[in-house]
DNA sequence: CGATAAAACTAGACCGAGTACAACAATAGG
DNA sequence: CCTATTGTTGTACTCGGTCTAGTTTTATCG
């Protein structure tokens, strides 16, 4: 006997192709230059009834194999967009620290390098608005039990820590490394901190940015004599 | 077919009851008071086993199988012990984050709350000898890949959070919560980003409380004029 | 001593996340 | 039509973790 599927059993098999669920017009529309079937509105559909089950019924109970049954698509697709479950959830964040990234890159070369990663992180977080907020935020409140939220999001916090450490490491002297990996992770865990504060405000939160600013800004000025 | 045991057919079934392997000495010592059957010295026989089995073939590539057979014991008393797989290596640091605990109750109150929570930060780091480290710290040099390594430590490390956080909120006044959580999670970055410099030294490593003391000084400069 | 209760331990089924791979279906271009 | 390419699916598998029922060892009480 197989070991998963423990819904739909072989009868009532799913026609294959593209489901007639939920509301994947024809994908048909341009050709798109290169060859290979299109790509059905899978990712969307898995999205979106992600978002609907993780607030029916919370992340922890929501299987991979509820979105996908409710999505209209194979369990396996899941895995053609996502890496994981908690990718669904974070996924919006890892685009967070990607802009980071562009921000750090774009400071100029003649501030003090805090204050450059200041400017960046604050640069990023003035992006984020209202309308497209990390499923993990709205998850926040309703979750019972945040270890398994907290675990699975600390690994993405800790991408932007690598990310700061890397750009203060490109512009201090050596024999700094202690000061440039403690100004990094703290740099990361104020943030984390002004994100988990602001995610708990419920709907119609505060601009998360200046609760960014006022976070990082001690751990910026306690650092800053530490580097040029 | 039954889901797991991929290896172990039934064939060739290790001896019930406790098996004639490694150091386990007859464990009836002293009658201990209260009933019941005894411990094996099955926890020392599991962290020993999977010690070994980390350092021959790394942490991702060593199942719980693995280990239980080379201990001698059955895959289900590794659940009697240990709630996780990465509790083997991050059990030692749990102990530690206790510890700090202790030291943030025996802390005067006289004193300003940064300070406090710097000096149970430190006693507690001054407790790590080099003769018992955690085995994640041995693990860490030896890991291609760290990731799982540190997604697996970082929510223990955000335990350590939740506790300066709740001490620091004790004693500061209200609405300074963005503050006190800010400086929570800056203090836990600074205090791993110590101890991951402390591990990659290798063996033969500075004492372990300096490192903590310097990386998060700056961090307690910076905060201590938000707090009375 | 025997009965009982408690504790350590075992066996085995089960679940869900994640991986791997071989198909199959759709589409563009020759 | 043929072929290469890409999206999608079915299926088997591994592993961590949970659960439950049952067995063995032990101390205590009658």
């Amino acid at each position: 006997m197989p070991t998963n599927e423990p819904l739909t059993p072989p009868s009532s098999g799913r026609p294959s192709g593209r489901p007639s669920g939920q509301s994947s017009g024809q994908p048909s529309g341009r050709p798109s230059g290169r060859p290979g079937r299109r790509p059905a509105s899978s990712r969307a559909a898995i999205e979106d009834a992600a978002g609907e089950l993780f607030l029916e019924q919370s992340y922890a109970r929501t299987t991979i194999e509820h979105i996908t049954t409710r999505a209209g698509v194979s369990r396996a697709s899941f895995f053609n967009y996502f890496d994981a479950k908690s990718d669904l959830l974070w996924g919006d964040v890892d685009a967070l620290v990607d802009s980071v990234e562009q921000q750090l890159r774009a400071q100029p070369s003649n501030i003090p390098p805090m204050d450059a990663v200041r400017g960046a992180l604050v640069s990023a977080a003035e992006h984020v608005g209202s309308d497209r907020i990390p499923l993990a935020v709205t998850q926040w409140e309703l979750m019972g039990a945040r270890d398994e939220l907290l675990t699975s999001g600390l690994s993405r916090f800790s991408r932007l820590g690598s990310l700061v450490r890397v750009y203060l490491d490109s512009r201090a002297k050596s024999g700094e490394q202690l000061a440039v990996t403690a100004a990094s992770f703290a740099l990361v865990g104020a943030v984390a901190a002004a994100a988990g504060v602001w995610a708990a405000q419920g709907t119609a939160r505060d601009p998360l940015a200046p609760l960014i600013d006022r976070a990082i800004a001690p751990v910026c000025d306690g650092f800053a004599p530490r580097f040029s």
